[in-house]
DNA sequence: ACTTGCATGTAAGTCGTTACATGATTGT
DNA sequence: ACAATCATGTAACGACTTACATGCAAGT
């Protein structure tokens, strides 16, 4: 046993538990539901899902079972009781500040040694970055919405709720890093220009 | 030699590179000038440090000198030419797009399974960790900013410039996000009373 | 005398990636 | 027949972290 670690991030734990609170799922299954529900700020790779979903299962916290469908022999993935204790009590523990590792930040932390051309170059390069994302998000809550309107009781839903929270920061991240982005190159320009 | 290996992160490098251009450094002065520089979006522990200059010198970006100084050795890392040239090629490459790999938002996916009272704790908790790392950088910006004003020269200062940009940028992240949790605890009590 | 800071390092573990490998089923 | 998608898995590597270990030097 080892007396060490603190458990820092797992976010992909979490996220396998709490998507298999919605149905079991096979490896394939949770893959897919990541990318399409936590993906744009969490998405983790088959090779990581299954040994994660390895461990679980040696916890304690998620069952296997393998199931045959289609001629086919399937893994079955689903919580245990414990993983959803396990869960349930993660969910109300306080929320941890994290700092903005962004590599964004370490390349303008040096700017000084790029030229002031190119680094007006990079910026718009990836200011259309930004937007790209920015618009798939925004159509994406916009499809969410329009679905949401003719069907109230999804709408009440508390789980669709804060999933659609979680797109709105989101969009709204990116429309603050478009906004912030826009106006530091502004100013590059401004110095630049007598 | 492995085909493989992309690159994705490695800020790590790119900033002890960046901070010995500066100037020689030991692994423990690296250490320091981390802390109080690029500190507050990138931190990384001294056992991290320490192999990641190995491997520098070992590919020939950083040089080691081993001096005495007081009586006791001591080990200089000097950046080399080639270890210039690549920081330089870097610095003027694109800017990459990151998610948001915040596990907070890990936690608002997931906030159905919380309590409503519970939710706005949490939320107001966090709101004051936000509001004292927001406060922090504000003071040091404010630090920075005024000796600034008493010395012409540094504020024309490129290098200073860059990194006051990203303080800059750090001080408006955390106003957007005590904004953002802000109006989400907000909403929350809106929906709770009736 | 003692604490704090300077200084360097390793071992073990965590969390994740890319690339490779394999194969069955479904739709065109 | 062939491509796409469903499905599962491993090997090697990468980028860290925490905890432990050690010791000297400077200031109080």
């Amino acid at each position: 046993m080892s007396t060490r670690s603190k458990r820092r991030s797992i976010m992909q734990d979490k996220i396998i538990l709490g998507l298999l609170l919605d149905g079991d799922k096979s490896s394939y299954d949770l893959k897919k539901s990541m990318e399409t529900s936590t993906g744009f700020f969490y998405n983790s790779s088959q090779g990581s899902i299954q040994p994660a979903l390895k461990k679980l299962v040696q916890n304690g916290h998620v069952h296997l079972t393998e199931v045959r469908q289609g001629g086919r022999n399937k893994k079955v993935y689903s919580i245990t009781e414990e993983g959803e204790k396990e869960f349930l009590s993660w969910a109300s523990e306080p929320i941890a500040l994290d700092k903005p590792r962004d590599p964004a930040l370490v390349k303008m932390f040096f700017f000084n040694y790029v030229e002031d051309s190119r680094k007006l170059e990079l910026i718009e390069t990836y200011l259309n970055e930004i937007e790209t994302v920015r618009s798939t998000l925004k159509m994406f809550q916009q499809m969410n919405r329009e679905q949401l309107g003719k069907n109230q009781e999804l709408l009440n839903n508390p789980r669709v709720r804060s999933r659609l929270d979680t797109l709105d920061f989101g969009s709204d991240y990116y429309d603050f890093l478009k906004a912030w982005y826009g106006k530091y190159a502004q100013k590059i320009i401004e110095e630049l220009g007598p």
